[in-house]
DNA sequence: AATGAATGAGCATTCATTCAT
DNA sequence: TATGAATGAATGCTCATTCAT
């Protein structure tokens, strides 16, 4: 298996760092490879091609990202928690790595639309948990018992996506993190109060 | 003035459709024109370059999205109801477009920083739209006082951000307007309620 | 007759101070036509094509330079007079008509094999005149008998053409009169003396 | 080193060839790859840019010359013998080698101003030796004491250039190296003499 | 005669990918 | 495994010329 060797991951992170410094277009294949340290044709040993360079970065990123947010969750008994717990860690989790936030946030967009469906198919396994958080909330009537979980999710996530790009946009210069509270305040009283009238 | 003439839209609409149908990095200035019906050079009669047709395509469609959007708002008195109304022409004005939702969606986020910056330069106009409904809420009592601004607007851009964009990723094929009243709903909770506890 | 008409020569004169001011290259036609106040069209009126306008540039610049010179030297008896002559009014011309020197000495040089043909063609009344001096002065004795008339001329033309382009690319900046007579005696002493050993 | 690589030279000999025959500017980077065997990619791994192929191929072939001059002129102890040597090595090699004197005398020229710079700062070597030739004459009391060299170095190039230029514009159809004695005795006169009365 | 909007052919250069070593 | 020299397809833009008015 090629991503147990050493390189497979040497060249995911070159990558990381080639594309945050030099913006997605700007960064062919050879700017990888010296990054990392191996020659172009070395590239092509451990990724089938350049897309999946970014597949497999989004994967192994996102991966990572989705299994420690499970870990985290997995100790808060309430939906509101988790979600708090959920947004804390989304925040500290790319203000910790602040090349990874300009690639996620910014750089992969500029992908086409099929490398986006398959970057949304490794989201996938993360909105998955958002729902069942959701589900979890609506289950100890913690939610009111008719929210539409799809249009939550969908809430939480455009939110998070739409405060965390706005802050790369400028240059991360301020406290992500200071308004998780704040956020997760107005989304839990959307999802809890009452239909109103 | 070049955008008084004809040609000048006739160009721009062209553009829409071609990128809808074939991607922002499949569309060669020869497929504007041929769309267009005129000579690859008159492209340049109208427009200084490629992406000049781009932001110029923006500027078009959503400053106009715009201008209609603040006379849609201005018959209604309470912010509530401007949301509403916000929200559902918003959708409407999509559904109603389907090649600019998918260009406005997915399309345009391919180009690179400096377009980018230069389309949120566009954009701002929009979100100041919706700063304005959200602070007539909190000067009428509607939404609660110490309602922060800029949190909620990103709340408001995020949500229908990420509802358009998944409705266009499956091609658009259920009906958007139908969750119009759900997610004012669930933004109205989230604005007006007192801070929980 | 087109070349009676006004435009004609001014367009011809606006072709040497667009071509001197922007090169060669990046005059286009539509520079040529802005500088001559005409429309792009209409100098298409006067002129069967751009290499057209370069030509008779040539031919009524060219064509001038050689009467005036004709002229000029018919009025000294001796050949040694003549060419001294030449010299002299060869230099003065181009000093008082710096976008000419631009013109004929750089710019018109980088056009094609064909173009350099024709122009070669209007120098021909030049060099012929230049012929007429040296025969001159061997039927009165004043060279010596067995001078090779064609190649006296490659010296002459050759050497003033090489001092000017020399003083052209150093943007006119010396006196290019004051070297008229030390290179006359030069070139004399090289037709005159008999053949060494 | 670039340089020293085999397609190195077998591009730029190809360009020659293709420029010879095609003219300045009807020889495309691709038409140079295709004479050289090569891909057009390949052209970038050895030169800058089209324009850098110009420039190496004047340095590569006027360098060499420049060279080989050097060394015959260095077997003649006077100047008069050494001045015969550099025309008649000039004439010779330029007859030997017809493609590079169509380039050198014809399609090189077309090229802009700034290009032209740099091919005049190659030139340079070439002038200082003939400048070296006459400074020796003057020394050795061969030429009079008052020679202007560097108006007699511009006689010596210009009269050269005017007499190659006008054989390769006459398709190299006579013999050129027939006439190297006489326009060197010519030359010699203008320079040995006492200034005339 | 004069205009100028419209035309469309033409080309240097980049870079993902391959493959002989 | 690893290398890196070589490949060659792909495209935005310019500008001389035309022609309807």
């Amino acid at each position: 298996m090629k991503k147990n060797k050493p390189k497979y991951h040497q060249i995911i992170d070159a990558a990381v760092i080639a594309i945050a410094e030099n913006g997605y277009h700007q960064t062919q294949v050879s700017k990888i490879a010296r990054q990392a340290g191996v020659a172009d044709g070395t590239i092509y040993l451990y990724f089938k091609n350049k897309e999946d360079i970014l597949i497999s970065l989004f994967q192994e990123k996102v991966g990572t990202f989705a299994v420690k947010m499970k870990e985290s969750i997995q100790i808060k008994a309430k939906a509101a928690e988790q979600l708090r717990m959920l947004v804390e860690n989304h925040f500290t989790m790319l203000t910790e790595d602040p090349y990874l936030a300009v690639v996620t946030q910014l750089e992969l967009r500029q992908s086409n639309k099929e490398l986006r469906l398959k970057i949304n198919e490794v989201l996938k396994e993360y909105l998955l948990l958002i729902d069942q958080i959701l589900q979890g909330g609506i289950d100890d009537g913690e939610f009111r018992s008719n929210l539409n979980i799809r249009l939550a999710r969908q809430m939480i996530f455009g939110t998070l996506d739409e405060m965390i790009t706005t802050w790369v946009m400028n240059d991360q210069k301020y406290d992500l993190t200071a308004s998780a509270s704040d956020v997760v305040e107005m989304l839990l009283n959307g999802f809890s109060a009452e239909k109103r009238r």
